[in-house]
DNA sequence: TTGGCTAACTTAGAATGTTAAGTTAGTGGC
DNA sequence: GCCACTAACTTAACATTCTAAGTTAGCCAA
């Protein structure tokens, strides 16, 4: 029996997860979930405590306990929503900007290096990747969570 | 900004593994990390601690809480290597074989329909992705690791 | 207005992962 | 023989996530 997609899924991501940990904390000192939440608030409008757990795949209290902490670290700004209901509106103190803007680029060039040294193309890899993303949300959603 | 192939990765992963450790604990009691170590003891030949971290993608203390776990629940053998060092040599009991067989299969047919109804070549990304973890395992060992 | 419903969030406790440091067992130069 | 080295494993302390259960705030029907 050979190794198998969702295995090499699992493993894959564990390592690149691991790897970028190790290069945030030593250059940045920060964790990586800690940045993938920030870039979330900062570049793709998670506006919402609830929208931020949708966008990094996990769930509320995990989002919660994070928010605290980013708060405190003076990365995250995090105020009751005016707007009602009990959300939070989640958006990124100067700090916060300039810790994405400084990293993000960096990093995805780095996945983009791995990528290129593989052969496999990186363009279309990305497209399925996330077309699996969506049909997966989608199945999950249909399926009533 | 748009998602990247990092964070899609990243969210990815976590949604199946999830998905999956809610379906092997309703149905089969395990969890989903469990269930790999046995995977990779039973089906893929990883014989020793350090062989089945390698395999899972993780560190060694894991493996060791998880070889003991799975020892005491009747699922695995653990037993001193006679040919030397300090390895332990694992196998499955004959429960952890029944487990694996039963599971296996069934497991990654659901995985297989997902990425059917994405219309995403299987075939194709599970190759792809087979290469990316190779290439990236080879960079971590030519940068010293 | 009041009681039930739903959504967003928080708290608590278990599982699993990490790094750092220590133990155990062979290997090899002297 | 002995000391240094390396590899495999364990222990300890901590980080992060999960599920389950509780809280808070609006909404809506009677």
């Amino acid at each position: 029996m050979e190794r198998n997609l969702s295995l090499d899924l699992h493993v894959l991501t564990a390592r690149l997860d691991r790897a970028a940990d190790r290069i945030l904390r030593a250059e940045h000192d920060i964790s990586y979930s800690r940045f993938l939440a920030l870039t979330l608030v900062g570049e793709l409008g998670a506006s919402t405590q609830r929208a931020l757990a949708d966008g990094l795949g996990v769930t509320e209290p995990s989002v919660s306990r994070m928010t605290s902490v980013l708060a405190a670290d003076g990365l995250l700004d995090v105020q009751p929503d005016p707007g009602g209901g009990n959300r939070r509106r989640l958006s990124l103190t100067d700090e916060g900007k300039r810790l994405v803007a400084t990293i993000r680029r960096e990093f995805e060039d780095r996945l983009a290096a791995v990528v290129a040294e593989s052969g496999v193309p990186y363009a279309e890899y990305a497209k399925h990747t996330a077309r699996l993303l969506e049909t997966f949300d989608r199945l999950e959603r249909e399926a009533g969570k």
